[in-house]
DNA sequence: TTTGACACTTACTAATTAGTAAGTATATTT
DNA sequence: AAATATACTTACTAATTAGTAAGTGTCAAA
């Protein structure tokens, strides 16, 4: 795989996840990276399709991520923690997620796009609730209700915690991120 | 008050909930009002001038309902689901809500806009805690930790649920919301 | 009857946008 | 040695962007 391309693609993704996706152009990244905007095209012949690659990776590596966690033979408890340690790193690094980014300027999005940030959130959520619900069988997790609604309200909570931190700069993510956990235990 | 200035306003909001701050142009209401562009530059010199007016008169239609809702007396559980409301309809028509849609953008605002919808970010979590505090107290209220984080974690429920419904369309802010009453009852 | 404020339109500009077509240097294969 | 593929650059275009300066019609006050 070429180094160029590999750096278009981290870039673009480090501006989305700051910026957005309406607010970042082919010349921020040529200009930082010292290449000329056709360059970007020769990988990505529109942003369309940058955007889609962008997200397309995202799940692979949630895809690695769950694969090597079960690998390890993680149990629930350790599962989640680790799931929401890819917050905390986003929200030391001043980032939002890409769920939370993407999910906004969903409208807005190319229809390849759509699609892959639905598949990807999709995702998310089937996998948080397969561990919710296996974890509360073994008495790992508590909670009430469904695994699917657990599932979605811890999600909200990481999402939009990251984009309130941004806006606030406290302790916003930090509080939310105790809170579940203390929340789940039994 | 004008009339025409009355229509860019909430115009230009609704582009905002829906496309985004950086996804709309003084075309797309110019056009849409069938007015020139030079008219919207006529009421708001510049796109900073009338995001931050915007911004300003969510903060002051949330400090009516409030003011509202204790005139009217409503007991916490009352001002809280008259609060969820808000959302509620938010999501029936298709759009997030404003922290969530200028949160994602926060580092692309012009700082006036940025600094009003801080503002506004830490209104709600003041007051949501508060009545989540005197809530509690009364028996009205069931939940563990302080009322801040509570409030922060019933916040982030709201704002990204109204984005994960847009991008899944299905019922995720329905259950979420439901959720967050359950999880309060005493 | 004139003055002036109000609510715009006309006509424009400079900057930025994604995207393209054609060219070039370098390395690899035939 | 010639042909081909790779990885770009040069040079450009058409569309869109926020923003401006100067003009115009309407109405109310002086």
């Amino acid at each position: 795989m070429s180094v160029t391309r590999e750096r278009i693609m981290e870039l673009a993704e480090e501006l989305i996840l700051t910026n957005g996706y309406n607010a970042f152009s082919y010349q921020d990244i040529s200009s930082e990276l010292g290449i000329k905007n056709a360059a970007i095209h020769y990988y990505f012949p529109s942003k369309a399709n940058l955007g889609t690659s962008i997200i397309r990776n995202n799940i692979q590596r949630f895809d690695e991520m769950v694969e090597n966690m079960q690998f390890r033979k993680f149990d629930e408890w350790k599962q989640l923690e680790s799931f929401l340690q890819v917050y905390v790193k986003s929200n030391r690094e001043h980032k939002i997620c890409i769920v939370g980014s993407l999910g906004p300027d969903f409208n807005t999005l190319p229809e390849a796009s759509k699609l892959e940030i639905k598949k990807m959130t999709e995702k998310i959520i089937d996998w948080l609730s397969s561990i919710l619900e296996s974890g509360r069988e073994k008495g790992i997790f508590k909670y009430n209700g469904l695994p699917g609604n657990r599932a979605l309200v811890i999600l909200t909570n990481m999402v939009a915690s990251l984009q309130i931190a941004r806006v606030l700069s406290k302790n916003e993510f930090k509080q939310v991120h105790q809170t579940i956990l203390d929340d789940l235990k039994p």
